[in-house]
DNA sequence: CATATTACTGAACCGCTGGTTATTAAGAAA
DNA sequence: TTTCTTAATAACCAGCGGTTCAGTAATATG
């Protein structure tokens, strides 16, 4: 036992590569299909291997499944948070490039479509789910929280219930992403994200400033 | 009364009433496991039926989701836009009118599970999908638009781009109702929808309302 | 060369479920 | 009563797809 490192196999033998291809694959076809609707069999001929070699990888479908999830928005969540830890400056502008960075890495890619996937699958899968809540959901709010806390903090924006303003701001995102893979097939052309996602922060920032009062008899209820 | 029509059916035969009952079973059961996870058999059996009973009203699976879906939202819908004509007066205030209401009939009864799961299976049933989205998001996301138009119209909101503002006013009241049937299961306590949607308003009618400019020097893009 | 190990194959297995159909039985009609 | 219609059933079928496992070819070892 020296070998230390194998030869080029001149044919295929990649133990070290193919989770990340049965990953790929999977991340492809769960987004495209959905879940139930993927054959194994496909997800291992799209990684130009076998249907048996999957098993060598992943105990089931559900493995392969969390495998996805885990693999593909876990890097994002955490270079979203070290992106929190080095800046300096107005809250607003945060905000902003949180949500373009958001944008460029998850909206843009096939990561939004494993946010539909779970989304989706939930109910089904309650233990990934349970890991997707704690790994993806909390620690995502977070980052949005430690945004508003930090305005209110500066004074830039009104004492607002966090939490709830950390949803609020989240779901026009989230929407967006999941848009795509779901009714938007029906759209003939697809938003102008852009301009979607200038209007969202105008009117987000807006809504989270001081100024003048919204309109009608009702800010703050009362009730409760 | 008593003659007339059928004397009450010593056991149960009961064309009339059978189609509903498959519909309210089938979402109740639709909405617990999603689509593919649901057996023909066990819909069936909620209905106190047998399962070849189905087939006599519904020609498959997907006929039967197309009627759970359609018989669901679509009544939501026409009282919605009956709603607006009879109204007058500020739009913030019809806006809150709109958003309460939906919150009752929609949000807190099963038809919120009807809405995640059509945006589950869109991908899985075109023609269901495009049905829904006629009959559903464009007639929805006109009410909605109605309100905000209605605004400009009075000078109570900013000339802002009406379909993003309609889909952002929409995209918070869409996640609240989605996640309770999805990732919500792994939170303890559920979201206080009261509070949020005081919230919710508050934020929105501040980000459509004029007034003080919002932070930094981003308002208003050049394009469009 | 002989032997052992490893990565992989792919055909077969088998449980499950959507869909079908021959049969039954409850009323209505005669 | 007998006959006819029809709601409802239970048994059945076919195909699909997740899972398994005996086998194979490439490589490593001696």
């Amino acid at each position: 036992m020296h070998t230390a490192k194998k030869l080029a196999p001149r044919w295929e033998r990649r133990k070290e590569a193919r989770p990340h291809e049965f990953i790929a694959a999977a991340l492809d076809l769960f987004v495209e299909r959905g879940f139930a609707a993927t054959r194994l069999e496909d997800v291992a001929a799209r990684a130009g291997v076998s249907k048996g070699t999957l098993y060598l990888y992943f105990d089931n479908k559900e493995a392969l499944f969390k495998a996805v999830v885990q693999e593909g928005i876990l890097p994002v969540i955490e270079e979203g948070e070290t992106l929190l830890q080095q800046y300096q400056g107005p809250a607003a502008e945060l905000l902003r490039i949180v949500v373009y960075r958001w944008w460029e890495t998850v909206g843009v890619s096939q990561l939004a479509g494993v946010i539909k996937l779970m989304l989706s699958e939930a109910q089904n899968f309650p233990d990934v789910a349970q890991f997707h809540y704690d790994q993806v959901v909390l620690r995502g709010r977070r980052i949005f929280a430690f945004v508003v806390e930090l305005g209110i903090r500066q004074g830039e924006f009104r004492a607002l219930p966090v939490d709830h303003c950390v949803r609020l701001l989240l779901a026009p995102l989230l929407m967006l992403a999941i848009w795509r893979y779901s009714l938007g097939v029906c759209e003939s052309e697809p938003i102008d994200a852009d301009s979607y996602l200038r209007t969202y922060l105008d009117m987000a920032l807006r809504g989270l400033a001081h100024g003048g009062a919204a309109g009608g008899p009702a800010d703050q209820g009362s009730t409760t």
